[in-house]
RNA sequence: GGACCGGUAGUUCAGUUCUGGUUAGAACGCCGCCCUGUCACGGCGGAGGUCGCGGGUUCGAGUCCCGUCCGGUCCGCCA
């Protein structure tokens, strides 16, 4: 005999009916005379019954220990008055059991899987396979799937077509180190694992693919985060003949669509924000919207000022004074500022200002501080207008470069906000806009914000006269202030093309080794063309409210990038070795 | 490369600093017995420990010191 039904199939309706279930014994409880079992398969739990009068199958039901996979048929049946389970969907009734079948028997598990219990992740990603039983872990994978099928379907309606890209390929200037594979017929040869398609989506445009997208495995060999996997899925779309606004249009389509099938969430609007803008109001370019304090630029107040932590910055160029003011943060304590003045110190901060408004209409003496009797009263006074300070408030300063007062105040801005309970709403998305070309690493050398192949709004010369000041047409979409995805108009131009290689220090020779087909296709019509990327995993971590990107991926990596149920990486047979001509240097050989 | 948090029973944790000291505890799980309406069933009993690993200080170390490994959060890195 076969299972009859899923266990969320089970109501009031097949009541007289014989049914079959199969599925893990989630809860047994025996009472001696009489064992319930709650038996679990993958759309939920139903409650079976076993009486003493039938004797072999009670024998079977005494000896099933939980997680034990059983076949089980019996009569569907109205549960006694007063014993239905509000809980089950299956609740209001029970299944009566005439036949037990053990399909499989289970050792003890080394964690529970029920809800009420929780275990480390070290123990959960050892044993993933009993990790991913759970309910939670069961819900996150599949809204995972949902979520892919509705973007595929919204892209498929729109006359995308996906296509695959090699993984096997040759390393692309993205910017991350690689992951390597080392070939077996070109002996000292490698293949690098993509860190995006990139270069492929653009040559599909060149052969003709005007509207492009793959759910792409993505591989960066650098150090991970909560958010970040060494490989990962992004969403990669590409367009022939569009621009920025219609590739914004497309995306913000889709991401409410599927945040409304998913999820039925209504997301609001997705306002456009610039770089610039973001930087100046946020100290960020992934600005979390919901919180509603901002960063307010005081410099200009403290040019003449004999402070001499303030006066320096503000007669920097590369130094900035922002305030962030909290209202109503008062009811921090002194130890709550002093672990944001340790929390800012992360980011290079060297402390952290502040000055508790008590009575704004008192002048200085309402306010309490430890910096004020540094500043003069006149400054004091236009700084109390300009931040429109009310009783109750805390206002922070940052001050000093730029990029410093920009990350400390940006971090902060986030604690703060959660500390205190300030967000406005659940789901804030934008975009943001106007990115600059070209940034000035540590060395003092260009490097792209985004990649070198993002085309820059203005023409070859203007680039090459001012390539700091030049701007671009890349996008960043932002959803609680985690970067979802972002994408550019990118460069279809040969001539801008190596302009912008040349900016960068990519000489012709360089760039015809490296990337020599993207040149080639370029100089064969390819059609103007742009294109952006999500991170998949992110949005479903978002969609879930999980705390970590690992939750929404089947078998994930630890930080140090190993997988703790394979036990990978491992070591290679030295014979595998001997035939990739590969020999350790440095190494003790382990044994 | 750096900062911080954690590692004690199968699991989750307490005990660890200020203050080292007899036999390292709890809960859940597990095992046994009992229990005919529970649903995180209940009752009684029991087993279960290389206190991550190595070294040091000490009469004595889970506890103090040094090193190291593993897991996590973050900075750097990464778009």
């Amino acid at each position: 005999m076969k299972r009859t039904h899923k266990c969320n199939q089970i109501n009031s309706s097949l009541i007289g009916q014989e049914i079959a279930v199969a599925g893990w014994i989630h809860r047994r409880r025996d009472h001696g005379g009489v064992i319930f079992f709650d038996i679990r398969d993958e759309g939920g739990l139903v409650q079976v019954v076993y009486n003493p009068d039938l004797e072999d199958t009670f024998s079977i039901a005494e000896s099933c220990r939980n997680e034990y996979v059983v076949f089980s048929a019996g009569i569907v049946r109205e549960r006694p008055e007063g014993t239905v389970n509000d809980n089950l969907s299956s609740g209001e009734v029970e299944i009566v059991a005439s036949d037990l079948e053990i399909l499989n028997h289970s050792k003890p598990l080394p964690f529970q899987l029920d809800e009420y219990t929780s275990a480390g992740e070290e123990t959960r990603l050892k044993y993933r396979f009993l990790d991913l039983r759970r309910s939670e872990m069961q819900q996150n994978l599949r809204l995972r799937s949902n979520a892919s099928t509705y973007l595929r379907d919204y892209l498929n309606n729109k006359e995308f077509i996906e296509i695959e890209t090699p993984l096997l390929t040759k390393a692309t200037p993205e910017g991350a180190r690689d992951y390597l594979v080392p070939s077996r017929t070109f002996p000292g040869s490698f293949f690098a694992l993509p860190q995006s398609p990139q270069l492929f989506k653009q040559t599909l445009m060149a052969s003709g693919f005007e509207k492009y997208y793959q759910f792409a495995k993505c591989f960066r060999d650098e150090d991970l985060r909560a958010d970040r996997q060494p490989e990962f899925t992004q969403l990669d779309i590409e367009l022939s003949f569009t621009d920025a606004d219609e590739i914004m249009n497309l995306i913000t389509e889709m991401i409410r669509d599927v945040f409304k099938k998913t999820l039925d969430i209504d997301l609001d609007k997705f306002p456009k924000i610039t770089y610039r803008e973001a930087i100046e109001k946020y100290g960020i370019d992934k600005p979390d919207l919901r919180n509603p304090l901002e960063l307010l630029e005081v410099k200009s107040l403290f040019k003449n000022c004999d402070f001499k932590v303030f006066n320096d910055p503000a007669n920097d160029e590369d130094s900035r004074i922002a305030a962030i003011r909290v209202p109503n943060g008062k009811s921090l304590t002194r130890k709550q500022i002093d672990d944001y003045t340790a929390f800012v110190g992360n980011y290079g901060a060297k402390g952290l200002a502040y000055i508790r408004v008590e009575d704004p209409s008192k002048g200085k003496e309402g306010l309490q501080s430890p910096i004020i009797k540094f500043i003069e009263d006149e400054i004091i006074e236009s700084l109390m207008k300009n931040l429109d300070a009310k009783e109750g408030d805390i206002i922070f300063f940052g001050a000093g470069k730029r990029n410093i007062v920009n990350d400390s105040l940006a971090a902060l801005r986030d604690l703060v906000a959660k500390d205190l309970d300030l967000l406005t709403c659940e789901w804030a998305p934008c975009w943001v806009i106007d990115f600059p070309m070209f940034e000035k690493n540590n060395s003092g050398n260009l490097t792209p914000l985004h990649h070198p192949f993002t085309a820059p709004k203005c023409s070859v010369e203007d680039l090459k006269i001012d390539p700091l000041g030049a701007l671009t047409d890349a996008y960043d979409v932002v959803l609680n202030g985690t970067e979802l995805g972002g994408g550019s108009v990118r460069i279809h131009d040969q001539e801008m093309q190596r302009t912008v290689l040349n900016l960068l220090s990519i000489d012709d020779d360089e760039a015809e080794e490296k990337f020599g087909f993207l040149i080639s296709a370029l100089q064969h019509g390819c059609p103007p063309h742009a294109g952006l990327a999500i991170g998949f995993d992110r949005m479903i971590m978002l969609m879930t409210d999980s705390d970590s990107i690992r939750d929404v991926i089947a078998f994930p990596k630890t930080q140090t990038a190993s997988c703790l149920l394979t036990d990978a990486p491992g070591q290679a047979a030295q014979d595998q070795l001997d035939e990739l001509h590969i020999r350790f240097h440095g190494l003790e050989k382990e044994e």
